[in-house]
DNA sequence: CCAGACGTTGTT
DNA sequence: GTCTGG
DNA sequence: CCAGACGTTGTT
DNA sequence: GTCTGG
């Protein structure tokens, strides 16, 4: 599964990688330790009312679905999750799979592994570091203990989509993220795509990804941790 | 009809 | 909001 | 995901 | 043990 992550490359950077037309809300640091209802950012799209192409936007958002009709935000901790296989079925989750799917940019994620002897973490990355592209969703929820006129009550949140990991991956644990290849990526944000079997089409054609796991230190286990060395080799 | 859930993970 | 259970 | 808290009364 | 916060 994925529950906590690393997106460590600037804004402008992104930016690039993602075919970002604008960037909406203020630049976030990158980080080596993402927990749950942080901050994070998204890949997502706005459609053109008249036809046109849809704009391609960065944004924040906070990781953590909350569905419009939760009373508040303490169910968000529990939805940083959404299994693929069911995602266009769910009542939390398929109005957002069908109209309000995003990426979440990241470097790669943490895992524990259960042993005998406790928890051991690894962080799992793609080849040659390169960038992933983690399929989301994400909502806009109306905070009720804030006035309709601040700007401050809509609160824009997400999750990432779970799969089963492959045998390699298996071994440290058995879900994992779905990571999307770059040339699907398009796919996955077009707004146009509100079916819930071409959702589901694109989910199925989301090909095994290849991460490269790495044990690293007991450091990563405290959200407070967060600089480049909890990526280093453990011994 | 209204009330209450709506989710994932992991562990048992 | 929408579905399920009572 | 893990870490850390987990409570009341009354007073400032 | 279980919930909340990050």
């Amino acid at each position: 599964m994925c529950g906590r992550y690393v997106s460590a490359r600037n804004d402008h950077e992104l930016r690039l990688l993602f075919d970002v037309e604008r960037r909406v809300g203020e630049a976030l640091a990158p980080s080596y330790n993402i927990a749950p209802t942080q901050h994070v950012r998204i890949v997502r799209e706005e459609a053109d009312g008249d036809g046109g192409a849809a704009v391609r936007e960065m944004r924040n958002a906070r990781w953590g679905l909350l569905p419009v009709w939760a009373k508040d935000r303490r169910m968000a901790s529990r939805l940083i999750n959404a299994r693929s296989e069911t995602v266009t079925d769910k009542p939390a989750f398929r109005a957002a799979a069908a109209r309000r799917r995003c990426v979440l940019p990241a470097d790669g994620y943490y895992e524990w592994q259960k042993t005998a002897g406790g928890k051991v973490p690894y962080y799992l990355h793609g080849p040659e570091e390169e960038a992933l592209a983690f399929a989301g969703l994400y909502e806009r929820w109306a905070d009720p203990g804030v006035g309709g006129d601040d700007p401050d009550r809509w609160v824009w949140t997400c999750t990432v989509l779970t799969r089963p990991a492959s045998d390699s991956l298996g071994r440290i644990h058995d879900r994992a993220p779905v990571v999307l290849p770059v040339d699907m990526v398009g796919d996955w944000l077009d707004p146009e795509a509100t079916a819930k079997e071409r959702v589901r089409e694109i989910l199925d054609a989301v090909p095994e990804p290849h991460l490269v796991p790495r044990r690293v230190g007991g450091a990563v286990g405290s959200p407070r941790n967060n600089d480049p060395s909890l990526l280093a080799e453990a011994d």
